[in-house]
Parts: C-alpha cells; structure tokens; sequence
DNA sequence: TTAGTGCAAATGTCCGACATCTACATACAT
DNA sequence: ATGTATGTAGATGTCGGACATTTGCACTAA
C-alpha cells in the first residue's frame, strides 16, 4: 500500500563487501603491497559465500586496486583508482602529453594557492623544502624523491581544490608508472632556487609570481624529462 | 623446461569476458540506456558458466558502466568510466570546485589548440559554431546544448592532447550529473561574440589572445574568474 | 477502461566440486 | 653444508546446480 519509499532497498552484499574492502585499502588495513586473507577465509569470516566474496574483489581487481596471484593470493596493488585507471589503457597519451597537463593542474594549483593558502600551508610548505634541501645534501636519493613529491602534493592541496589535488596526484603516478627510471637527477642548483622562489611567492600571495615560477619549473623539468625519452 | 614465456597463460576468463563487454559499450554494440542480455543467455551463448559471467558484470557496474535491476536485467549506464568514478564518490569536491578545474582544463586546451590547430580542427569549429549559432536562432534548447558541448569538445580536441580531452570530457560529465540545470540560459548576446573570438584567435594561431578569451568566457558564464593557464 | 492477478524471467546469494598453479617445506644428492 | 628435486597444502579460476526475491507483462475480471 503506502510503502512510500522508506527502506527503500537494501543495497546487495557485493557492493557492501566492495565498499568495505576499498575502505580497509584506503585507511590502511590491507597496505600497499600486501596480501589480503583468501577468499575463503573472507567469506567464513565475513558470513558469506565465496562467490559473493569473489564477485567484490574481482570488481576492485578490474578496477585496479588488487591483483590476484593464482596459487598464491590477492595482492593489494594501489590506493589511487584514478590513476589505476589513467595507467591501464594508453588511450591517454604519452609521457609528453602527461607531463603536459600535470604541468597545467601544478601552475593552476600555483595560482589559487597563492590566493588560498594559511597558515598552516605555509609552513607545510617549508616544512617540505627543507627536508628536500636536507636529503639533496645528505645524497639520499629516495629521501630527495619523496620529500620533493610531498612539497608538489602540499602546494597543490593548499589550491583549495579537492579535485584538483585529485587529478593531480592520479596523472603524477600515472607519470611514475610511465617511466619507472624517474629521471631524479642529482640536483640541478636552480631547480632549488626556483622552488624556493614558488614557495615564496605562495607565501606573498603573489598569483602571478607564483604563476611564472610554476610555469618556469615545469619548463625546466619538462626539459630535463624530455632528453630522458620513453622506451616503447 | 625451455618454455620461455611465449603463450604459457593467457588472461583468464572473466578478464576476456570484462574486455569484450567494455568494447561492446565502447562501440555502441550495447547502447546506452538499453538493455543487455541476460547472465544466463550471455553464458550459454558464450560457452562459459553464469558464475563468470557475472563476476565480468559485476565489475563493470562496480565502475559505473552498468546498472543491474534486481527482477529487470541489466543496463548500460554510460561509456565514460572516468566520468562515472569522479561523480560516484563526491570526494572529489563541490560544484564550485568542479567549475573551477574545468575552467583550467578548457583554458590551457585553447592555448595548446592555439599553436597546435590544424585545418580540419578549424573547419570543425566553424561548423560547430554554425550549429550553435543556427540552434540559437530556431530557440531549439536541446541543439543548443549540444552545439555549444560540441564547441568546446573540439576546441579540446585541437589542442592535440588526448589526455587532457579525457579529463576534461569526465569533469564536464561529471560536472552535468551535479547539475541538471547547466543549460547555459538562453543566449547571452556577449556570449556568441566571445566564442567567435576564440574561435578566431585558434584559427590565428594567437595563443594568449585564446588564453583570454577563454578566460573572459567562463567569466562571463558566472564562473570562477580563470586566471589559471600560462600566457607563454 | 481499469484494477487485480498470476506467471515467466532476471538478478542476488548460496553450496559444492574440481582444475591449475604457486610458494614453501621437506628430502635427497652432491 | 649447499644446491637440487619433490611433494604437498593452499590459493585462485571455473563450472554446475539450486533457491529466494523482485520485477515486467500479459491475462483476466469487474
């Protein structure tokens, strides 16, 4: 009669399960890298079939998050849909193309960072330039990758742009996952002076500071990236 | 011993059977909105179990491209799968947000399409204008909507970056799903005037005149003021 | 014409079984 | 002690059948 539209309808198990594993890989509980339990222990564990279990994994398997070992088990391969997606299928260009637009999301986070930013962004950002500095000096090389990574990441979030930071991170592994050998030269003494100057023109809230810096240090890797070339 | 790594495993099943039902919605072979057929003709006539069947379907309605009913069948949702994942979790932002990042993406595309136009592109905008412009004229809102959409896909197009027409055709879609309303108004008399200048200043090859006018566009359309691609 | 009924079909879920492959431990030979 | 062969347990891949629930639609009756 006048059921209206209460409970509606209860969504179906696969797409709980599917919900509820993609959060375990997002805060964490299943890490990058790492085995997931079998199918038949999530499904005596969970109270379920092992088709219903199998149905949710194979759909974030697709999606590009596991990667299933026959004889060996379900491997968690990334947390980034977005950039499982973009790295799939090649329909989205070469290493050129990009680089491109990672350098249109980074220029335009620039601007909006330099009208956004607070307090806090700030001294991420500097937070960030000096463990990049510290690592350049010590030689470490996967300490000078990951803290320069960690000052683009900072500078793009403090746009203020959720899907901006979105796009930005699924293009850069996108990129990554194009060129393993990421072409992370030692250090070229200016790529240093004009990250500080971006930082500082973010600081001022210069946006046009902040634009022409951006833009001259995308000019200056997507050269150095460039002269690298792309195996095919 | 010597088996090399010649054909010694093929994908599995379910894979084949997720490719092939992906190309089948890509090629129109399965249109949107229709209705595929059921798991078990699919599996009878595939020669394979429904079990697999379901597990290739499922996968693909996890990433937006079908939709199952419960007692109906199961039908296509959209051919955009980039699209479908940034409109089904809204982490990626607001509506603000998702104007803002297609601003940028339409901005630096006519620049990029400013230097990189080729005849064909320009005879393509011409035409789409003319469309647009004809629509406008006969009042006919749905051929409006879609010339202007036309307008702006090619404009991406001729900038030669695929994947900067990938994103930009998932954020637009993604941006329609948020509002249904994105029916542009009528026809604001500038709005004509500033597309023609776009289109005029991609077919003078003037890329900071097209920076401009696609900046001045998405301001005048009540969007952010998109002071975001590089003028250089 | 309209409201109600019943049926066929579709998806959702479960169970059991077998094949194939792999990592790991064990035993063996050097 | 070391390297090699072997076997085994466990993992994913696939198949078949079964039942529940829901829905669209044709049919019937008021």
């Amino acid at each position: 009669m006048s059921r209206m539209t209460s409970p509606v309808r209860q969504e179906p198990l696969v797409i709980q399960l599917c919900e509820q594993f993609r959060r375990m890989i997002d805060d964490g509980t299943w890490p990058v890298g790492t085995r997931i339990p079998g199918e038949n222990q999530l499904a005596s564990e969970l109270g379920v079939s092992r088709g219903t279990v199998r149905e949710a994994l194979r759909a974030l398997s697709v999606a590009g998050l596991l990667e299933p070992r026959v004889g060996d088990g379900t491997y968690v391969r990334t947390r980034d849909e977005l950039a499982a997606i973009l790295t799939r299928d090649r329909r989205g260009g070469d290493l050129e193309d990009i680089l491109d637009v990672r350098s249109v999301l980074e220029t335009a986070a620039g601007v909006r960072a330099a009208r956004h930013r607070t307090e806090e962004d700030i001294r991420a950002l500097r937070r960030a330039l000096a463990d990049r500095a510290a690592a350049d000096a010590a030689r470490d090389v996967d300490a000078y990758v990951e803290a320069d990574a960690a000052f683009h990441r900072t500078l793009i979030r403090a746009s203020g742009n959720p899907l901006l930071l979105r796009l930005y991170e699924a293009v850069n592994e996108s990129m990554v996952a194009s060129i393993r050998r990421t072409t992370s030269l030692p250090e070229d003494p200016q790529l240093g002076g004009l990250h500080e100057a971006l930082a500082d023109a973010v600081e001022a809230g210069d946006a046009e500071r902040a634009h022409a810096c951006a833009a001259e240090l995308f000019r200056e890797v997507g050269f150095l990236s460039a002269v690298s070339g792309e195996p095919s």
